[in-house]
DNA sequence: GTCTATACATCGATAGAC
DNA sequence: GTCTATCGATGTATAGAC
């Protein structure tokens, strides 16, 4: 579970770390169940009884994948109180989770795969719960732009479908884009943008 | 590879639908590298050399749950000709490909697991030419609606992720319901609307 | 076409020395 | 903490009778 001490030198550079790089690496290129032990610990060259020490088991050195970048998901929907227009604090809070996102694209991406994949024999984390947490934010930004005079008086669950909408294909740009090839970072206020101010010219 | 014959009589009930129908009801249960011969065969009421003497092997099975569906998805891109405004068309485009998503929501769930997981050991199907199919006939009707003046003079790629974007999410709704409720059918087509119109009061 | 029985590889996990 | 060696379970696939 929680481990006991952190340590940023160059013990940074361990075991337990190439371990977690190796995981989180070949879950992401095979699958947690094709993926074996033997190819992980081979991959971060060592041998498997350090797994079954740092880990445990298999389900976890997967979880332990998981536990820093949603710690942080976590803070930043509870610190998340701007001043300003609904739509400036909607945007705000889409690209503080999108800078989240791809702060930490590998486990973003292996997120995306437990999530529309089935838990492939991995063990269950529940991120329908973050994903409803995030939808909730956004609606109440969204009840407020209309109460305010800010939005349309529109559908509260349809507009806040139409910003996730934006948001997951901002993300999936940027996950099955080649690593080399950084998208422009204002892909999602781009799109967003559109949201907002509609397609179709004033009749 | 292909079928021979077609038999729609009472031998559609047989040893190899009952294999393809529990293949797919497991690949989505448990992943494609999780679920074993073993548990097809047991769901399916027959023994392991009934699979293989009809798919070859296990990657045969799962080549075969997509056949029909990518079939029927070309089909829709290569009739789809109508007539009317560029908007009426893509509204048009788009919930006719959703509508073959609601009528294969099984298969669509495995082909967004597989797109969005890595291929858990299966072998590689080209989604991504599929999703690059429809998005290359998207941006044309935007083209066709900017240049006709139905449309705002938007980027073209930012406008079509923005329609794409809807269209993921209102898939999304679908497959992640339970499959007893049933989303409202208009629940794209909703999506859409704002999108076209836009969220902020006309300034 | 469908069965029983089984071959053979590889899996996750551990024992025990160092 | 890290190693070698190995266990028991389980995987895909097949042989051969019917």
């Amino acid at each position: 579970m929680g481990r006991v001490k952190v340590n940023i030198n160059s013990s940074d550079v361990n075991a337990r770390n190439l371990l977690l790089a190796s995981a989180l690496k070949l879950f992401n290129q095979k699958g947690y169940a094709s993926t074996t032990v033997r190819e992980i610990v081979a991959d971060a060259g060592v041998t498997k009884p350090v797994l079954y020490y740092y880990f445990g088991n298999k389900e976890g050195i997967y979880l332990e994948l998981f536990d820093a970048p949603f710690r942080e998901f976590e803070k930043i929907l509870q610190d998340f109180s701007p001043e300003g227009k609904a739509s400036e604090k909607l945007i705000a809070l889409c690209e503080g989770v999108f800078q989240l996102y791809c702060d930490n694209l590998e486990t973003a991406k292996l997120m995306n795969a437990v999530y529309y994949a089935s838990p492939q024999g991995a063990p269950f984390i529940n991120f329908e719960g973050y994903h409803a947490k995030l939808l909730d934010v956004i609606k109440r930004l969204i009840e407020e732009g209309i109460s305010t005079g800010e939005f349309r008086e529109l559908d509260v669950r349809d507009v806040a479908l139409a910003v996730i909408g934006a948001f997951h294909i901002a993300m999936e740009m940027v996950l099955l884009q080649q690593p080399a090839i950084t998208i422009r970072q204002d892909a999602l206020s781009r799109i967003l943008n559109i949201i907002f101010l509609g397609i179709l010219k004033k009749e």
